[in-house]
DNA sequence: ACAATTAATAAGTTTTACTAATAACTAAGG
DNA sequence: CCTTAGTTATTAGTAAAACTTATTAATTGT
């Protein structure tokens, strides 16, 4: 027993078109329907808004003065449920994502151009920052998304939840006159003579290399650091030392005149994922893109994945058929 | 099948509390009903607003955007209804109302003090004008309630309702050291051989008088006018003439200095009423004005009118029983 | 007064909304 | 790892409401 939409609409519906059965078609409802509805909203409101005879029509003073109240309560209304239904359709929105800048200057150009294919009026803003912002990033909310490497095991990701798209095997960058390029592939022991160039480090990604080294008996000192992939790549092309680069940056270290080898004994390996905080809590938006971004990179050449890993069903843009539903497989929590 | 201002009370108060049960409490609500609530504005929005589990609690991305929004729409919605049933419940509102200066300076005064007391928040506009200009602005709308003299019959008030309120009869106004005054009452024919003095002429009153007059035998040819009683009164009194005036300006004219008589032979009779567009189209506050006049008036010395007339029944201002229904019988159209 | 038009009402059915009871799920504690 | 406590979701049954068709009442023009 309270006053509805339904019933504000119909008084509008009825002030403009001045007639009961006209308005009731125009409402897809039967003329006594609107009757009651009208009279419904005249008691609660405590008073006649339409002044109303079987041969003439018009408004009381009070029906005059709220007539504008009410078809402005009711554009209000429908004009806020609509963004709120566009948002969930994909027809609006923002995302903001964050990943390192390995993946966003050389793979993520394809989920994003795969995404705003899919969802053009998706607002999407990436940025670039290292590792270990974008793991800050997600955790204070201040995106929705990060993609970085995963760190291997127990680490303080906190409460963060991931998505594993794919290991990468690092590539040994060396410049175009060293001996060793000569070679299909370089092991750890033959670079450990040289000056390394490192991402600025400590670093999470620079740890990972070290550690790794390390535990294959190779030092792991580097002697320049940068903040830029292209300044690594401009370093070593010049040759003032060698670098270990995720593969996928391969193509930008080429163009920038590296020659990039296979690195084995030790294969330095690291997990690619999508960090976010709470599954349940992801807009339409993000969970687009993580489900492209799975698409995109999921099947990858080494399925490297520890975890039994389904890709996700592929959500159709018009398909609406039930997205409250999510298969519980698809996530899972780190440590 | 549409979202329900229901639905987005529960939202909002989920949103608040952060606990089903708890916004259930409050909404006087079972938890069930709250979740299908819930569940049902989330299927028709297209994606969750809430990002719930047993034991954890989250606005999802789109519940966060959308919560301001619900809260902006329930709180208009809830502001712009209640201030429709404080309107028709007489706790606010305006009423424009026009009289003829002599009834709004010597009657309306009753009528207006009892009427604010009852509604001490409506706020009332009087306009005294003339009772051309009264029936003008009755029929264009620009008050909703009109008193002055009822043309006898068949006169140009369109499509008017009236209310009749109460005959009154004229009386004769004479300077203080005027001969007649000796006398118990006055004639028409005694007052034939003095300079009348009337208001603005050609208008209703001094129509209606002239009309009684000349149907007795007795010429009427006002040799002042004036617009104003006050002004009638003191011309009056300073022995310019006589004139003839409505009886419930006695005491006002006296206050002037003039005497006043009862007129006879013929007696000069008008009914004092109220006019309005149409009876179910009067606001709150008219109705409510229009009540008062008739209990204040209606039941006057002479109750001279032609139709039977029952009084409203008092309608309380707390009873709220069902101010829709309206007896037929209060009502009926000029000609 | 009658016919035509329009809103109100009545009766019956379908749909919706609610409550109570129960199940399912999550996180914490043993 | 299992249990328990606390919280939400589901189910089933019931009460309420909203809707539709058919009918009645009322008003205005002829």
């Amino acid at each position: 027993m309270a006053i509805t939409v339904k019933q504000l609409r119909a008084f509008t519906a009825v002030a403009e078109q001045r007639n009961f059965a006209a308005a009731a078609q125009s409402l897809h409802l039967s003329q006594p329907a609107l009757s009651l509805a009208i009279k419904s909203l005249e008691q609660q409101a405590g008073g006649r808004l339409l002044a109303r005879t079987t041969r003439s029509f018009a408004l009381t003073p009070e029906g005059e003065a709220f007539y504008p109240v009410a078809r402005r309560l009711v554009s209000d209304w429908s004009f806020a449920l609509d963004a709120l239904q566009q948002q969930f359709s994909l027809r609006s929105g923002t995302l903001s994502i964050a990943a390192m800048p390995s993946f966003a200057g050389n793979l993520m150009p394809q989920a994003l151009a795969d995404y705003s294919r899919r969802f053009p009026a998706v607002r999407v803003t990436l940025q670039d920052v290292i590792a270990e912002q974008v793991v800050q990033l997600v955790s204070s909310g201040r995106v929705e998304l990060g993609i970085t490497f995963l760190p291997e095991q127990t680490e303080p990701l906190s409460d963060l939840y991931i998505e594993p798209l794919f290991k990468d095997r690092f590539i040994a960058l060396l410049p175009g006159d060293h001996p060793l390029c000569q070679q299909a592939q370089v092991s750890g022991a033959e670079l450990a003579g040289h000056n390394h160039i490192a991402l600025q480090s400590p670093s999470l990604v620079s740890r990972l290399i070290g550690d790794q080294l390390n535990a294959a008996g190779h030092p792991f000192n580097p002697s320049y650091q940068s903040h830029q992939l292209t300044t690594i790549g401009g370093m070593v092309a010049n040759g003032l030392g060698v670098s270990i680069v995720p593969s996928f940056s391969a193509t930008q270290m080429r163009q920038l005149g590296c020659v990039c080898l296979p690195l084995v004994a030790p294969a330095v390996e690291c997990t690619v994922g999508v960090l976010y905080r709470r599954r349940a809590a992801l807009s339409s938006a993000a969970g687009a893109m993580l489900e492209t971004l799975c698409n995109t990179f999921q099947r990858r050449t080494v399925p490297a994945i520890t975890h039994p890993q389904q890709p996700l069903p592929a959500r159709q843009q018009g398909e609406r058929s039930d997205p409250l539903v999510q298969s519980p497989a698809e996530q899972f929590r780190l440590f």
